[in-house]
Formats: structure tokens, C-alpha cells, sequence
DNA sequence: TGCCCAATTGTAACTGTTCCGACGCTCCCG
DNA sequence: CGGGAGCGTCGGAACAGTTACAATTGGGCA
């Protein structure tokens, strides 16, 4: 439809100046550019170096410029992208938002000019990334996290039932004081757990009580710093429900250097992404989320989408699953309780 | 210096047929593509879109068409290289070379029309894929294993002088005899820990016993088997060195299962790429190896040197380190030993 | 022999980029 | 006050590579 020569047309000016304004090179003044890139946007401008169609779809975390933290879960969503992607002969580029988009370019100016024709963005904050690229029309897929937005495309873990499967399993077992140990970050997946925790106890009469409930930061030493909270008090619970893959591990490792024996002492409930919870002692109980299978369906979608094989929008919501393993069994006769976060005494 | 329309007149055919059959288009006979990638390979051809230079870099996995398994060391090896990759404001591309590349042509002439300036290999089988694309002269680095050949850039560890640490380490704490339970492919890595291994007890004076050394793939299960069959024998180890992280978690898991206590009764010694030394109990003293700083270094270094910033060849080897731990102590008074593979019994 | 069809190749138009020169503006100094 | 020097900005033209469509070729078959 458009091109450069179109553009430097519309606009009285010369095609080099509209390619080095496009291209984000030097030697083109601030308004020049400015309307250069304005008039590409109305009238749906799309570089076709020559005319080749590259098949390669990019990888965004909007949030950071580099994603220093890859843990399990990114390298299991990884691995399915990779997957993905791959049936179509599509390949993989990661993009980085923050270092190279200008300011006054669209998304779909800036993908473009990365080459890649289709993106999947994995949200790790509030930024708004998403929506505005799914607002430019741009082919993309938001992983592990949802939008009510009709425009995005997204494909995220439905954690919410199993979580109340999983202390209705601690409840069914004779549990009655049941701590929850969360991240203190509140995205949805985490909304959902809590959720599913008051479900569960509401529909066993149980009313929820606040001090039951702990947060932390999603790593072995939140869960650490969780377990001690929890049982740091007169009435400690005798389950818990640990909402994250690493504070599972942190909480489990602990007890068994305290010697708080799991689950005749204390009965656990964790999460996980992959197969952590079977490299544990005791392998443990687990609200299973298939982090593999968020990154190969999304790439998927988006490369039959990008294949004309299929159309309008994508929003799925995997179901997760209750692994019942070592870690959670009958409550003790007598509670497990701290006292000044070492010594371990038993309450009736 | 050489385009397309230079191959085309050589070759006395049209610019649109050297195109198509440069990039891999049907509609071209499998004598007129050899003859038009042969003439490009000849004549130094590169293609320069428009004349555009690209700043992205490939990661090229040769052994596989998808790497699905994606564990800690393959994940913070990533993590370096995105890193190292955004120093210079280079992108980073996944490539898959056994399903994109033709037959008849150069890996230079692959990787050309992938767009990639460079190209980071990692190699996980004997292929000689990294040989060759050195020998092509293309900008490439070959991460975590070395090449004899000079033309070969490569970054790897250097795991024989601290595995010989730990052995004496073992030996320091009088134990006499150990065992060694390694991975059964026998890459430089490897290699090199059971020369250290071997290097420790000659030093020592003590005869290397062939039934101490046992081999499994590197994995949970792999360590509990190669467990089971030193704890099986007549006299069995009262150390072992296991020489990969997955087989040292499993071997671990399986003491606590069997009520073995590490160290009380065993002591062990494991390797560690990422941080899973800190999340086993006992944390185990391990031979430690900085993945993410592999990955961070070769990809620094190859965008260096496609910046010009940089010449010469690279081979760098970064030592490893021995993490001392909980699961190292004197050797007990009686062994362990297990019976049918099940019940523990002590021998003097 | 003549015809049809598929495979292969060529022509030409098109897209986007960059080299090099031109233009205009400011500033400095004779 | 006037004339370069220098800088920022832009245009013309040449060039790279791709593809739609036309043309050619050659084999099979009536």
C-alpha cells in the first residue's frame, strides 16, 4: 500500500529523509521525523525489505531491558516458545522495548523495523504494554497473564479452583487452621490462589483469619521468613498453603533443619511450575501450573495467525492441577510451635 | 563487492533466479541453486538488504531441531548472553540450523540470510558443526565446550584442578575410599572431572578402583543409580564425588529417603551451575561453575568483535570454584552399605 | 506432427538504503 | 559590513534485493 516514496510524496520530502527518519538515524531533525512517523502511522505504512516476508516473531519483556532473573518457570515457558514457533518454521528473536523503541514510533513501527511479524509479550509488571501494542492492531499474544481488554490476545493458568482443591485436600485430611504463604505481589495468578484459598474455607464454615495469612517475596527466603511467621504464634497452623515454587523449597529445607518432620509434624501444600516439587524430601503436594505449555500454545496461536490459518482472538485459560505427593497427611496430635524462631515446642 | 546481479551475469542466467535460489525458493532447479550457491560461496557473496546492516546474533543449538530440554545451566547460560548481547545493542536470534538449512549451502550463506552478523554455538554432541562454521571464517563462538582447532573461538570451564580440590578435600578429611559417579557422555567437561578425580588419588598414593567409578546419564534418576551401585558393593565408597547437579540432587533425595545421613554416614561431593547447592538439604559442597558468566563473556566477546572493537581469536577457559558445604565431613567409623538395594546395613 | 501442461527462467517494476553533494543558517573575523 | 567556515538538514541518484507476471522450454500424448 504505502511506502517510502508515498510517504516522501504526501510530504514534499526526499525518500532518504523518510528511510533515516524511520530507521531512528541521525541527521533528520525532531519535526521532520515527528511527522514522518505520523504520516507512516495514518496511512499504515509497513517496510517490505524488497518484498521478502521474514517468518520471525519476537519475545518482549516490556518490563526490564534484560531479563537477568531466568528461573524454572521462564525457561519452561522458553522452551515451549521455542517449540512453538517451530512447527510453523517461524524463528525466535528476544526484543528489548526499553533500549531500542523511540519515543515518538508506534509499536507496530518499532516491530516492524525489528523485522518480526508477530510478538509475544510476557508481562512482568502493570506497564500497559500489552494493550497498546494489541490497540495498534499488531498481531500479538500476552503470556501468563490476562486482560479484560477484548483486543489482546492472552493465555494464562486458572489457578483459582485448584487452589481450593488443594485446601479442601488439607480440610478433607482434618486440617482446621490452614496458613497461607503468598507473594506480596499482587498479580492476577496470585489473586487467583488467595481466592481459592477463602473459597475453600468458606465453604467449610471456616472463617478466614488474618494472621493466618503471610506475604513475602517469591523466593526460598520469603518462604522461610513465611514459615517462621506462621509458626511463631500461639496458635499455629498445622497446614500451609505455599502459593510459589522457590518459597516451597525455602520452607521445606527449613524444616527439615529444624527437624519439624513433613508431614507428621506440619503438613504442606506448595505450587509448581516444573518438576521442582519431585527434587525435594519429601517431594511435595503441589497446585501444578504447565509453564511449557503457556509458551508452545501462545506461539502457536500466533504463527497460525500469522499463517492465515486462523482468526480472530485468542484468550485461553489453562486449567492447573493438584499433584497430591509426600507432603501433606493427617494433622499432628499436638501442633508444631517456634519460640523465638528456633526452638521447637509442641502445643495441644 | 559481489551481488546478485554479478552471480547472474557470471552465470549468464537472471538476478530473480540467483534470488530465488539463494533463498531457498521452489521453482529452481537443483543444478541451477548448486551452481548459483557454489558461485556465491566462491565469489564472497553477502547479502546486504537494501545496504542495511543488522545488528543481531544467532544461537544456534546444531544437535537438536528444538532444544525442549531447557534446564538451570542451559537457562542461566541465556541469561548471560542476553545480557552480554544488550552491551553493544545487539539482538538476539534462535536458530535452528537441522531444520532451515539447505543442504548445498554454506553455513555463512545460512546464516547471511537469517540476517545474523555472528553466531553463538552450542554444541551438546560430537558434530563438527562449530568446526565448520569457523573454517567458513563466519564471526562465531563456541560456548562451554574447546576445539583443538585454532580457528575455533570458544569459552569453557576449567573443572579439572578444582575437581583434583575436591578429591583432596575428601582425602584431607580421610577418606580413602571414594567414589566417582559421572555423566556418561564423555564431553571435554566431563573429561576433565575425572582426570581431576584420577589426578587427586594419584597424588595421594591410592590405586584407582574401576568398580568405584560408575556411569549413568545426567540426571535425578541417573544419580540414584549410580548411588545404589557403589552403595552395593562389598566395600562400598564412604565418599562420592558426583560430577553433575541433576545426578547430585537425585543421590541426595535418595539418602534422606533411605535414612542415610549426609554426612554422618556419607559424604558427598556435587556440581553446581546456578544455585541448586543452596536448595538441598544438606546444602552440598560442590564444584561450582558460572554459567551465566560463559554465556555473558562469549557473547560480549563477539559483539566486540563484529563492532570492530576487537580482532584475533578468543578462547578463554574460566576456572571453577570448590564451595564447601554440609555434605562433607570425616568418614564414618562404619560404612554404609546397602542390602538388595533397599536395606542399610554398616560394615566395618 | 501438433498440442497441452508443468517446470523453469527472464523481464521489469518495485521496495528500501546510503553516498555524496547541495542548501541554508550561524558565527567569527578581517 | 561582508565573506567564508562549519554544521545541521535534506535531495538526487545509484544501488541492493525481491517478486508478479510473462516467456520459454521440453516432455508426454493423441
Amino acid at each position: 500500500m504505502s511506502s517510502v516514496r508515498a510517504i516522501a510524496d504526501e510530504l514534499g520530502i526526499s525518500v532518504a529523509t523518510v528511510s533515516r527518519a524511520l530507521n531512528n538515524h541521525p541527521g533528520v531533525s525532531d519535526g521532520t521525523r515527528r511527522r514522518v512517523l505520523q504520516t507512516a502511522d495514518k496511512s499504515g505504512y509497513r517496510p517490505s525489505v524488497g518484498r521478502k516476508p521474514t517468518n520471525v516473531v519476537g519475545l518482549a519483556y516490556p518490563g526490564e531491558p534484560v531479563k537477568a532473573d531466568f528461573g524454572a518457570f521462564e525457561a519452561a515457558l522458553l522452551a515451549g516458545v521455542l517449540e512453538g514457533v517451530s512447527d510453523r518454521r517461524f524463528d525466535l528473536t528476544f526484543v528489548n522495548i526499553q533500549r531500542d523503541k523511540h519515543r515518538d514510533e508506534t509499536f507496530g513501527q518499532f516491530f516492524d523495523r525489528k523485522g518480526l511479524r508477530g510478538v509475544l509479550v510476557r508481562s512482568l509488571d502493570d506497564s500497559k504494554v500489552a494493550e497498546q501494542i494489541a490497540d495498534e492492531g499488531f498481531p500479538m499474544v500476552q503470556i501468563a497473564d490476562r486482560s479484560d481488554r477484548p483486543d489482546v490476545n492472552y493465555i494464562d493458568s486458572e489457578s483459582r479452583k485448584t487452589s481450593q482443591q488443594a485446601v479442601e485436600h488439607l480440610l478433607g485430611l482434618g486440617h482446621r487452621r490452614i496458613g497461607l504463604a503468598i507473594h506480596r505481589v499482587s498479580d492476577s495468578d496470585h489473586v487467583d490462589r488467595e481466592n481459592g484459598y477463602r473459597d475453600a474455607l468458606a465453604g467449610a464454615g471456616i472463617q478466614v483469619q488474618d494472621n493466618l495469612i503471610v506475604r513475602a517475596e517469591a523466593s526460598p527466603e520469603g518462604g522461610v521468613m513465611m514459615l517462621l511467621k506462621l509458626l511463631d504464634q500461639p496458635e499455629p497452623p498445622t497446614a500451609i498453603y505455599f502459593t510459589n515454587p522457590l518459597s516451597t523449597v525455602g520452607a521445606l529445607h527449613k524444616c527439615l533443619q529444624l527437624g519439624i518432620r513433613v508431614p507428621k509434624d506440619l503438613s504442606i501444600v506448595g505450587f509448581d511450575d516444573s518438576d521442582i516439587r519431585f527434587r525435594t524430601f519429601p517431594q511435595f503436594t503441589a497446585v501444578c501450573q504447565d509453564a511449557k505449555a503457556l509458551g508452545l500454545e501462545a506461539a502457536r496461536w500466533l504463527t497460525r495467525l500469522l499463517n492465515n490459518e486462523t482468526t480472530g482472538s485468542f484468550r485461553e485459560t489453562r486449567p492447573t492441577t493438584l499433584a497430591v505427593h509426600e507432603s501433606t497427611a493427617f494433622p499432628p496430635v499436638a501442633a508444631i510451635r517456634l519460640e523465638d524462631n528456633a526452638r521447637v515446642v509442641r502445643v495441644i
